[in-house]
DNA sequence: AGACAGTGTGATAACGTTGACAGTTTTATG
DNA sequence: CATAAAACTGTCAACGTTATCACACTGTCT
């Protein structure tokens, strides 16, 4: 079973293989009988090009890698549907790589993208942080863009918002209700957006001269699971906050979870603020208050930069995407000050 | 800029560009000290296998891709999952390729395979299910492997539940708690599904006696803002029913939200369950009953059928997974039965 | 000793497409 | 009308790898 080829076409509309080639690539310089002819040929016989030909002689794959590892379902989803909305129309295709742990194999990522042979690379956290893919990216000739970096900002186009500000902006408004008691449900530590976060709720307990106690700061992994094991252990301990910051919404969620099996009651016995403003935000009852990143628009973003760059046109360098902050019904006044 | 070839290796270690490849393909005939002398040639001149010219001349891409056009973003998550669980391991890379609407491109969708010049992909519903896709990936010859078909069983290699027996097991498990008056939320129209679980409504509704009136089936198309518009218009009807059946957890959770908008308290005065057992259905207070479609475990099973059909081994051809009932805590006997 | 199976190695020709260049015709220009 | 410029078309050689075949050598079995 012979595959029908460039040259196939040609003989059948009575031309050489470069003039077919030519009209399927929107060329210029063929004759619109010729154009025609080759155009019903290649319909009758069904023809598609063989792409590895033509990305082994053009150099070029037509296919773009996303890379995470991320353990939020809710915002892998977004994140890729904003590649994958930027990628409709286009001819790029999109091969998603999830990585275990980019912490432990920074050192390998980049050759395998190298053996994978992509046009370029939309890094998203924490990969888009790591100093190691970055540089190796930069040797290997591989073009990328980023998404949420918190560090080495001008080494590749990036996507961000000021997690700082946008973490403060939520600590600034539970402790605006009048939350004085307050525990910290913190994110992967292999994240840099971990400490960012963790900045701007220290600024926030700073200007309103609340004291940050370690005790109050559990450790979480942005997932669910880990949200709902450290507010477990907030509440089991004596002195139960009035509210709770999680970093990101999977985390708010699963210590919404342990608020109910402890029996307290949202918001009025425990106010819980998430991160993101993912899908699962706003389907939970009561629904989270949060502080909005607009990873869809981001990953949109990055995508059009990778594009721009493979198609040699200027590139942004760097956008800052808006944070907004959503006030929903998770958090209230403490019920000391009903 | 030139890349480093095979036969720049083959220069350095001072071997025929051949002895270099036998090499990097385990092939047998190497004496070991050449193998040695390649090895680090390769190494020393960080030398990576074009993908393209190996496709070329293998006929093969080492590319499976993954289609799907998938409302409800936990299925999605939980198919890429499963696939992605499979290939870890493999030199198979993962294109997704989401399509709009499968109903009205199912004539374009070999086309674009074609050229994307995939080793075979694992069809999702309701591409599973489409046989002008079936056709023409047949004609096509690109392998597959299909997740949760419910027509043309033996077409293709296929992972199946049984729609029908879960869908009137979990109908006859609300029927059970007493419930008579139950509205049901349909999920998309062009997915096979959504006709196969309603049958089994029926036939759970039959065998209890209970008249099925079509002003109590909502339309839905398994979102979570259809199960919540659905939902909607179902509370505020003159005769609301006692329980809801919705066709996917996405839909049930719209109803739960909606539930609340009315004032409305779950499980007391009005029970909701599910279809699938989604991650969404964990986190939702009270927690959704529903019942369980393996998701994860189909994604990886079809992955292994399609790969073992890639590889030349025997090929299962279809495997019906188990469904599991989920009591949790969202439904409850109607408030008239206490 | 001769035949024979295997092992190790290289030369050459694909795989299907496009880039570079050259040749031929048509059209525009002075 | 001559001539330059543009439009059209074809030839050939890449692109980087592997398949096929050929050859030389090493044992092993009659």
């Amino acid at each position: 079973m012979k595959r029908t080829t460039i040259v196939d076409v040609g003989r059948l509309a009575g031309v050489s293989a470069k003039t077919v080639s030519r009209v399927l690539n929107d060329e210029p310089h063929v004759s619109p009988a010729v154009k025609q002819r080759v155009r019903e040929a290649a319909d009758a016989l069904d023809y598609h090009p063989n792409v590895f030909a033509q990305a082994l002689v053009r150099r070029k794959s037509n296919m773009i890698g996303l890379i995470y590892e991320n353990p939020s379902p809710s915002y892998v989803v977004e994140l890729q549907r904003g590649v994958l909305e930027r990628l409709t129309g286009e001819r790029y295709k999109l091969v998603v790589i999830p990585i275990r742990s980019v912490q432990d194999h920074a050192g390998e990522v980049v050759g395998m993208l190298r053996s994978a042979a992509l046009d370029g690379v939309v890094l998203a956290p924490p990969a888009s942080d790591n100093p190691i893919i970055l540089n190796q990216l930069k040797d290997a000739r591989i073009l990328c863009a980023r998404i949420a970096p918190t560090r080495l900002i001008d080494m590749a186009p990036s996507n961000l918002i000021d997690d700082v500000a946008a973490a403060r902006e939520i600590a600034d408004y539970v402790i605006g209700l009048g939350h004085r008691e307050i525990a910290i449900i913190r994110g992967d530590p292999t994240h840099a957006s971990t400490e960012a976060r963790m900045l701007g709720y220290t600024q926030a307990f700073y200007k309103a001269d609340i004291e940050l106690r370690l005790e109050r700061i559990e450790p979480g992994l942005f997932t669910f699971d880990s949200g709902l094991a450290a507010a477990r252990d907030i509440f089991a301990r004596g002195d139960r906050p009035t509210a709770i910051l999680a970093q990101n919404d999977d985390m708010a969620v699963g210590a919404m979870m342990a608020a109910r099996e402890f029996g307290l009651s949202i918001p009025d016995d425990v106010s819980v603020v998430g991160f993101d403003d993912s899908e699962m935000s706003r389907i939970t009852w009561p629904r989270l208050t949060t502080v909005r990143q607009p990873v869809f628009e981001m990953a949109i973003a990055a995508t059009e930069m990778l594009i721009a760059q493979l198609e040699g046109r200027d590139v942004t360098a760097r956008i800052t995407h808006p944070h907004e902050l959503l006030i929903r019904e998770s958090a209230a006044p403490p019920r000391s000050l009903g």
